[in-house]
DNA sequence: ACTATTTTGTACTGATGAGTAAATTGCATG
DNA sequence: CATGCAATTTACTCATCAGTACAAAATAGT
């Protein structure tokens, strides 16, 4: 705790201490989530794992949906971040795309980015899971512009966007369920190699 | 129904009819978990998707956890398959790498290779997830091998086997979750076409 | 101090669904 | 015919867990 902090807080401090709040249920709901799985994981563990009670979460949170929905978001948000960075690069085509796959790479490896992967949208609710939806396309439609760019500009072969966009995602976002956060592989070592492979492709050159 | 056979079962007939309901149930089974996912979907669901009762598929099979794990070694069954085959053939380590990942692609877009890579582990008891994992490992071995065995002979580019077999088991795992079977796209077109953008990469040559 | 609002906890409800007990039918065989 | 085994059903039990009602602190505003 800081106790350099005042006890009298302002409206601001205290907004930022309930989306602390929020940011903590999100955080510990997310770890174990990834940890155990969704439908393995009760709100109780959750609220236990942070030494609170089930209806804190609720209070915070409408319900459990809203919880994971809240995750993904996170995830998909740092994922769409990583697009319009991606966007305003200077280089080439290819330039931009990798340098938008390598920080793909690396947030699957994150806990909101692995959250993205692992969840299945049969988990959420209809609408809860069209909002999911919804942004996984943004995603895509960024990488296959950003693909298609390449293209245009010679600094990528000539193939289908979208086919081509559906293996890079589908080998960047296996991490997810492979790789061990403790260990002792870096996610951005290993983000820059797995790009680097998909760029050169196994047949000797 | 075949009216043709006999009204007399013979043992071997009775042994097979057992057989093809369990595969029935399993079938029946796989499809719903892929669809709806294993949390989503009850053994009642699956019963009445084929006009039976719960209790007869707890007849030929002990419990869930059994039927998910009976699913998944089917389809990892069918992998292994394709690697054994791909390893008696001739050409290039290149050649039967290749073969190898068409066909594990292919596997991946069928219904118990969906379940396979949609299925996380911890949907599994222990014990079964231990043996899902073991045969898991055993396909990445083989996989890992073929790779080894084409670069020794030059026909691929020198590389970390490890990170490239998870390079393109998740490339190539990735269209359980998004192709759609009732689609217009061939799973061998699709299989063919995604294992020659990997050999091939995406920079121009 | 007094009231309203926010935060948090205790103790419940209610639904869902895995798994089972026991009865039923059919067939096979001594 | 009696006995036993396989297949299948109806009608349960029982545990888990999402979600809630309500009370009790804490906090703020007046």
């Amino acid at each position: 705790m800081d106790l350099t902090a005042s006890p009298f807080p302002s409206p601001e401090e205290k907004r930022s201490v309930r989306a602390a709040k929020r940011d903590a249920v999100l955080r510990a709901a997310v770890q174990m989530f990834n940890a155990r799985g969704f439908h393995q994981t009760s709100l109780d563990d959750v609220a236990a794992s942070l030494g609170i009670s089930k209806p804190t979460i609720y209070h915070y949170l409408g319900n459990k949906d809203q919880v994971l929905l809240e995750c993904v978001k996170i995830g998909l948000g740092q994922l769409i971040a990583a697009a319009e960075d991606a966007r305003t690069r200077p280089g080439t085509g290819a330039d931009r795309l990798c340098a938008f796959l390598v920080r793909y790479a690396e947030i699957n490896m994150d806990d909101f980015g692995r959250c993205v992967i692992r969840t299945g949208d049969e988990a959420l609710m209809p609408e809860s899971r069209e909002r999911f939806r919804e942004l996984k396309r943004r995603i895509d439609t960024d990488m296959r512009t950003l693909i298609i760019e390449g293209i245009a500009d010679g600094s990528l072969a000539p193939c289908d966007p979208k086919l081509a966009a559906f293996t890079i995602a589908g080998a960047l976002n296996w991490p997810a369920r492979w790789h061990d956060p403790a260990g002792s592989e870096s996610p951005e070592e290993l983000a820059r190699h797995m790009v680097d492979m998909l760029c050169r492709g196994f047949q000797p050159r």
